[in-house]
This record gives C-alpha cells, structure tokens and sequence, in this order.
DNA sequence: GTCAACTATTTTGTATACAAGAATGGTGAT
DNA sequence: ATCACCATTCTTGTATACAAAATAGTTGAC
C-alpha cells in the first residue's frame, strides 16, 4: 500500500464534496467510506480530520463527519474575501511583476481568449484558472498564494454555477484583458479595482448566484 | 475518556507551538507525545494532521511532523495579508456597525487605553485582541471573522515581539483612535487606510521584526 | 583512518480490536 | 393509537498490533 494513503483519500473525498458527489449536509459513513476505497477506517478518519479543519466537513463528536452546508450568505462572504484577497494579489504583482511572469499571464490570457472564441465552456472554465494562478504568482508572495489558492478551490463549484449565464464568458475575457494592462502597465491601483470587480458578486450575479444555489439545492432533493 | 480527545490534544499542541515551547523546525515525536499526554498514538496523529492541514506543522511522508518555520519573509507576507484582511473587516465595518458592535468596539478601546495609561505590556496586549476581534464582529461578515481570527492567532508568536518595542503601545493606542473614528463615522475608505497602516509592517517596524526574529532564533540555539 | 555496505533498531502508517456513547426499534402503559 | 422507557444495535473514539520504511550503528574493506 502507498505511503501516504490518508493523502490521497483526503484529496479524492475533497474532490466529492467539491464536484457534489457528497453533497453538503450528507453523512459520510467510516466504515461506508472505508469499504468505497478498499482501506481501514483509519486513514479514512485522517482524512475526514483533515478536512474538518479546513472547514469542508464538520465532526460532530460521537456524531459522525457531515459535508459542511455554507448556506447562501456564507457563499457570498466567501466571494468577497476572495474579491479581495485577489484585488490585493493584482495590487501586488502589478508591482512585483517579472519577465517570465509577464509571460505567463500573456499566455493564459491568450488561451483564454481561445476558449472563448471557440465557445468552448469547459476549456474556459479551465483557462481561467490557470489564469488566475498567473496573477497570484506574480504576486510573488507565496503566503498569499496559498490562500488565493485555497479559497479558489473552494469556490470552485460556484464559480462554475455563474460560468453558465448567458455572455458571461465574453464578459469574463474583455475583465481579463482589462486586469492584464492593469497589472503589466504595473499600476497597483487598477489592477487592485479590475480584480475586485471581476471577482466580486454584485448587481445580477447575485441574483444568478443565489438561482444556482437554489437549483443545486432542488437537484440533490 | 473524554469524547473529543484529540480536538483537546490538538489545541495544546497549538498551543504549546505558538508560545514557542515547541520551537519551529522541532520534530514532533509521536510516542513521545502520547506519553507526554497519557494517550495513545492514534489522537497524537489526528492532532497532528489537523495542524498539518492548517500550516502549523509539516508532515513528511514516513518521516515524521516537524512545527513549520515560516521564516521572514513568509512572517512579513502573513502580515501583509492580515492588513488587508483587517482593512476589509474595517470597511465593511464603516459600513455596516451596529449599535451593540458600537458600544463593542468604543468598550474595547476604553480598556486598551487603560492599559496604556498604566504601562501594562501584556493587559494591552490581551485588550488589543479584544479590539481587534470587535472590528472583526462589526464586519457582519462570519466568514472574514473567522479568517481574520485565525491568521491574528497564528500571528501573535510575532505580534508579541513587536508590542515590546518602546513607545509601541501609545502609538498603536493613537492608531486605535483613529480606526474607531473612521469606523464609527461610517468612512469605509478611512477605516481601511488606518486598520492597513497600523496593522502592516512597514517602515522601522520591519526591522523590529527581524530583529525579534534573530533573537528568537538565538534564544533556542 | 575513512568510507561504504549491511544489519539492527526505531518510527511511521495501516489494520484490527475493544469500549463507550448515540441511534433505533420494540414493548408496555395510558 | 400515541408516547415513554428500556434493550439492542450501530457508530465513533481510542488502544494495540503488525508491517514497511527510514535511520542509526556496526563491521569490514580499502
């Protein structure tokens, strides 16, 4: 058996919880589990932990692991750290930017554009993100990345909801192309308030967010 | 025994690591834990791979969890980072405070400046905390709360090096003032100016905390 | 004397066993 | 028929056992 079972089991149960397949509120069973991946309960516990404590799960004690419901509201807060942990991301690397950093974002932003060019949804959805970690390591602050990262992940799901509305790939490209001056023109100040725009959900996105989050709710019922 | 052990193990161990009892880079020896607690290894380990999962220690595969040394320039970016979450706490603090969040933050101030006026380093130290928490609760915003108080948790090894230098508590009390004026007059931008500044290492203060931290290393050697 | 290789020991990782608390189902009383 | 209480069952939490890998110590060769 590989070293580090309980690694991988954490990262394939996150990857349920994030793609649906264990969707919030639902137990999740031990020995149920256990069975599923064909180990013991114990790198199962470990991993259902170490989830616990990024906040995926919630461990009741004597109670059981849950897949954590964050609810309409906590969504929304979650994008807005994120808007601005991001803004400030930009702030920084349109200071900090380098050459080979400066190509990186050329080039996501270019097969961004590919993506959106050929209506290819799914190949948007994937660009973007390799996009969007162009800008967090161009921050060159590895802290930040980390928690750029982490939360990314763990908006993902919802961000794929709000992918689906009609334009807002187009949308999403010509903010790109708008954060990308910004930041390689190397004024914080803009890049700061194009990143928060883009990634904050306000005006109709809300609307669009909390309609996604009803339907993702009506399916699993 | 208790129901939730290793949640009991997990907050000593964190404990025992962010007031430097164990030192950053010390291996964390499971059998020797478990005796130093009259437990078994198994609520060792899921103590363990919790702070794993939360960046406190680093567990190398089959070769044991040793307590993460963030160096420098990862303190000066966790700093960098809890700026900016604090300077959105407090924007969003202008703008939504209540009246008990009021009375919350004018207490909180009331007591640092106590502190203050008696040169009591460590009961300032305690009433900032409880300052800062009440901007954070002013937020309205669950999620930032608890971003915020976790970073302000992992950062206070360091907070406490730089309260130590001279004249630091009045010229923090001072910044206290100002925070508090701009949130109660509901000036978000104000509010997140003055919480940016006086939470970031800027200036005199960078060196305070490198020299802190060469002292902390020289201390454990 | 130094370096390398092999063995022994220690230590991690996973499985299993056992104990204690929660959920469940059934029986009896009202 | 419904509700309460008790017993049974199931599940979690912790301890222990065992296997595999890494480290350390020792011996031998150059």
């Amino acid at each position: 058996m590989s070293a580090n079972t309980h690694q991988k089991l954490r990262d394939e149960i996150e990857n349920c919880i994030l793609t649906g397949e264990f969707h919030p509120g639902e137990r999740l069973d031990e020995v149920q589990l256990a069975g599923r991946f064909n180990v013991s309960r114990t790198p199962i516990r470990e991993a259902l932990l170490q989830l616990s404590a990024i906040g995926l799960v919630e461990i009741r004690p004597r109670r059981g692991a849950i897949v954590v419901d964050p609810g309409p509201e906590r969504v929304f807060e979650m994008f807005e750290v994120m808007a601005e942990l991001e803004a400030m991301a930009g702030a920084l690397a349109a200071r900090r930017h380098q050459e080979q950093d400066r190509s990186a974002i050329l080039e996501a932003l270019e097969r961004c554009q590919e993506a959106a060019e050929s209506d290819e949804t799914d190949r948007y959805y994937y660009e973007n993100e390799v996009f969007h970690r162009a800008i967090y390591a161009a921050s060159h602050s590895g802290f930040l990345e980390e928690q750029c990262t982490s939360l990314h992940r763990r908006l993902r799901p919802y961000r794929r909801l709000q992918l689906r509305v009609r334009n807002r790939m187009t949308v999403s490209l010509a903010e790109h192309r708008e954060i990308v001056e910004a930041v390689l023109a190397g004024d914080a100040d803009a890049a700061r308030m194009s990143l928060r725009q883009h990634v904050a959900v306000q005006g109709d996105r809300f609307g669009d967010l909390v309609s996604g989050l009803q339907k993702m709710e009506r399916r699993r019922a």
